[in-house]
DNA sequence: TTGAAAGCGATACCAG
DNA sequence: CTGGTATCGCTTTCAA
């Protein structure tokens, strides 16, 4: 069963209406010089018919002429921490709701891109985003010497100057000090993420600064892997077992910090009372009963739409702000 | 800086290495009647010049001749259950290897797709994949309409005859039975997602039956208005509160086999010693240390392999059989 | 095997 | 305001 996917073209429209193909463009084109009758009659022609412009011939002309395919690649990477797949939905609707396409791209498992960044040439996409924070420096640089308008999510480049947006992880980290101390907390301990994860580092430096200006000397701080959940009940488990001291504990993630509140459960050890605990990231299950951890947010929302703002300025070829911080916030949970 | 982004195009190559843009092009086509050094030369031309072929143009031309964009769109509704992002990135992952580009689509919070539908007969999309069960039944029988190649995941259409691809979900609740009942339950629960969710039906149907022919009555089913964390939380505190007898608990999926857990471990129920837990899905986070969710996998590599296998027999035009159901598998985690 | 030329579907310029 | 026409980048007959 062969489906008859004949498309209805303009010029189908034109004929059914009496009109030229030119002004049935006309009708489709905001602002163009057409009778509100006319205009109105091939509309509804056109509407009869099911007929929708063909983007992709539409965007074939505009091409030279610096209009714009409507596309946009999302370059991401993994989607096994649970920030990842919640931040790409607010991105991706958002990113719909401007009646952009997004194309998604995700590099291998070396962080590489091979033949995706052909076909993001191929395929004429008007900007890219990049949140992938695996991809590698190398496949990242060669992204960006294509010279699409791009703009990074939560990470840096290395060399290029492009716009970037990320949460401002040293306020995070001062933010877990301050309910750490306020707490009462004498011996904390960072739970970090990757030792090349630019956030886990930031938030690092942000938390033991401040820890340094209270006064208070961190009891220690253990390097992962990874950000997962398994390397924070391993962490708490470390903890537990070379620094009972410890009494607040503070991780580069909120999966780290499930795993560690998991691993702390398991050792009968209270939340909050024996030890405190704080995540970052806000992610939907820090929420769920029997989770209810406190944590700090990454503002999802304003990351989202900072990062729309500055695509769009790219695409419009406006200079744009290379580095925005956005404020985390603080998200006090106890039950 | 507006950067230069005039696009390389075959006619620049044709130039540059002083043959036809007839030539070109034919380098670019497999199997096309040109000499081999003449595409050798070509082909290293273009490279230099970083020329890639427009797609956009490409398929422009191949439009009426029933060639293909190369673009599939994939319908996804929420991102919040584990096994939705776990599903997605390996369906993408499964596409891109074979050179489509997965052009992302949500639907609103009403199920609802609007525009986006418009923006699927705009590009030209060769085929959809439907992996949304939150897609309304209009919506998705307005998608139907568009007479694109479809396939379904997960789920299967009302009215329209669409191929579907789905896990054996009988099988999964007789898998969770037989294990329950190996294992000595003598009065088993069933917590179950959304009343109107069909794999929770289908669940529950194939368990119901597998405790029935075992001659064992089921303590109680607890329907849930999601699929969450927290309705499994939810739902296991009112097995303890009002059927404390239950020794066996099967969950629609490991989001509230994992609430449960929690919940258990809150009233320090032992699990599987006091109560056994059986979850579906197999998401990565069932293996986590301090979780090890007894589950039944769905076949997730062998789901997509099929949908593809699927989506490239519609886009043929071949027929295609309706309904596959592929079987799952007995996951046991003990620790 | 090769190049010239005719479209694919849509837009924008140009006269009228 | 309107219709004709060139053009976008590419593929594909059609002759040579």
């Amino acid at each position: 069963m062969n489906k008859n996917r004949i498309a209805v073209t303009a010029s189908d429209v034109a004929r059914s209406a009496q009109v030229s193909r030119s002004a049935v463009s006309r009708a489709f084109t905001p602002g163009a010089s057409i009778s509100r009758e006319r205009r109105h009659h091939i509309l509804q022609v056109a509407n009869q018919l099911g007929y929708r412009p063909n983007a992709l011939a539409r965007s074939l002309v505009n091409s030279k002429k610096g209009r714009h395919s409507g596309l946009v690649a999302v370059v991401m990477g993994e989607f096994d921490n649970p920030f990842q797949p919640y931040f790409f939905a607010q991105l991706t609707q958002a990113l719909q709701a401007e009646g952009r396409v997004p194309m998604l791209i995700m590099p291998d498992q070396n962080g590489q891109l091979d033949d995706a960044l052909d076909r993001l040439i191929a395929y004429q996409v008007d900007a890219a985003i990049i949140a992938a924070g695996s991809l590698s420096p190398e496949a990242t640089e060669a992204f960006l010497a294509l010279h699409i308008p791009t703009v990074l999510l939560g990470r840096e480049a290395r060399q290029t100057p492009v716009p970037a947006i990320l949460t401002d992880n040293r306020a995070v980290g001062r933010l877990a000090a301050d309910y750490l101390i306020q707490q009462g907390c004498q011996a904390p301990a960072y739970i970090a993420g990757r030792k090349d994860g630019q956030a886990s580092q930031e938030r690092q430096q942000g938390f033991l600064a401040a820890l340094h200006t209270a006064g208070i000397t961190p009891a220690v701080v253990l390097q992962n892997t990874d950000y997962s959940h398994d390397a924070g009940f391993a962490s708490a488990q470390t903890l537990l077992q070379y620094h009972p001291g410890v009494d607040g504990v503070f991780c580069a993630c909120d999966a780290l910090a499930m795993g560690a509140l998991a691993a702390f459960r398991l050792a009968s050890i209270a939340v909050p009372d024996s030890v405190r605990l704080i995540g970052c990231d806000n992610v939907p299950q820090a929420e769920s009963a029997g989770v209810q951890l406190t944590t700090i947010a990454q503002p999802v929302e304003a990351l989202v739409a900072t990062a729309l703002q500055a695509l769009n300025q790219s695409i419009r070829g406006e200079v744009v702000e290379l580095s925005q911080r956005l404020a985390p916030a603080f998200v006090l949970r106890e039950t």
